[in-house]
DNA sequence: ACAGTTGTTTTGATTCATTCAAAACAACTG
DNA sequence: CAGTTGTTTTGAATGAATCAAAACAACTGT
């Protein structure tokens, strides 16, 4: 059935990053391709509703491994947990609502070089240019006009 | 004396931004136009030795109301504590150390509106962009080009 | 100069996200 | 299928930051 072929899927990419294929693997690895950005405690929530024996220690331990072998990226926003996702290998940027704490991906940035280009190195060896946005998100937008009819 | 010219200045700046002049609130500023980017606990390690009766939960009071009016920015890099600067008002960004956590200034980016400019907003009202170069500074990298010596 | 009001600082406790450590256990190798 | 290696569980601990109430200090107007 689909969800045989769907694991099948996701131990193939656990193997070829050299990790050992477990049942917590697949499924952190299932919830995160499905949904967007997930804190740890999402992500357990998710998890044990098919594996209702995994512990939140398990699900860090597991997304760590996931996230030192690339094939998930933790991101950490100020004010936030730290949220993972499985897209990967594109470094694409982020928009956080400043209210609510939304995340969204942003593709690219036009241009895209010259965010990689800082003026003055101050001797760094750059790797990469991690780039966020903050603003309000359209939902936030909708709930602040209402409060404020006309001002 | 110099000393006493130097709190009249930062007593200025804390009234024009309508807060109350208070010596915790002189000594966190002092420390921080002095120095570049400290932790709360940096903070209060600094201003104990002029005003050892201060509490860290002053210190933290004292942080998130200059935050607030604006004298001083916060940063939250990934998997640091979050650092205050007093340079303020000009939106520059930051490197950071993935080694030893270090964070150097960086004027600005080369072009500038580029960064300002996401593809897809996502219906987002977008208020400030925020970058982070990260890197290896140079302490660390000849810390690791002498252990390394020929690989 | 001083009393009142407002806002700040202290004191003490608490929260949340995350990490550590040891023992029990399961996946892959040959 | 047994052995090795690495994972997961269990239980506890950490660090950074926040909350709340009481004591206190800065500014206002008189």
């Amino acid at each position: 059935m689909a969800e045989d072929t769907q694991q099948e899927v996701l131990a193939g990419r656990l193997r070829s990053a050299q990790l050992k294929v477990t049942a917590p693997r697949i499924a952190v690895l299932g919830v995160l391709s499905g949904h967007g950005h997930l804190d740890a405690d999402s992500v357990f929530s998710a998890v044990t509703q098919q594996l209702p024996k995994t512990s939140l220690q398990a699900v860090y331990g597991v997304l760590s491994a996931l996230v030192t072998s690339g094939l998930v990226r933790k991101i950490e926003p100020a004010g936030s947990p730290a949220l993972y996702e499985a897209r990967v290998g594109d470094n694409h940027h982020h928009l956080v609502c400043l209210n609510c704490k939304r995340v969204e991906d942003v593709d690219c940035v036009i241009g895209e070089s010259p965010c990689l280009t800082p003026s003055n190195l101050h001797g760094f060896a750059v790797q990469v240019a991690e780039i966020t946005f903050w603003g309000v998100c359209s939902s936030c937008q909708a709930a602040t006009a209402e409060l404020e009819p006309t001002s």
